[in-house]
DNA sequence: ATTTTGACTTAAG
DNA sequence: GCTTAAGCCAAAA
């Protein structure tokens, strides 16, 4: 673990929905941070629980997935996206339908 | 404590 | 539309 920062991306990550995405901008706002997006992908890479961390949820500002070493990497990665409903753009994900809003939904 | 790097983002060419 | 440059924040060396 680095700091209560990199504890709070995880904990973000977490609370993201199903079938939806985040930006890592996004993620470093809702962790205080505003611009810290490299932290926040610094912070995913140190990831030490990938069920636990959905960092696959996370993907860039355009919705293109960068990163994950994991598996086949951005492939494995895409195939989760779209084995969760999420909607994809061709490589992307179309984050004008599933990025994921907090607390969207109240009136 | 200082320097370098990095799963980012936005702007310009 | 794609590539290059600069800016920002935090963690690791």
């Amino acid at each position: 673990m680095a700091s209560v920062f990199t504890e709070t991306i995880y904990t973000l990550a977490r609370k993201i929905p199903k079938g939806k995405v985040a930006t890592y901008g996004q993620l470093a706002v809702l962790a205080g941070s505003p611009g810290a997006a490299r932290a926040v992908g610094s912070a995913m890479r140190c990831n030490p629980d990938i069920p636990r961390t959905p960092c696959h949820r996370v993907v860039a500002s355009d919705g293109s997935l960068t990163g994950y070493s994991a598996g086949q990497g951005i492939s494995t990665k895409r195939k989760m996206l779209i084995d969760e409903g999420v909607s994809f753009k061709g490589s992307k994900v179309n984050l004008k339908l599933s990025q994921w809003k907090e607390g969207l939904g109240e009136s």
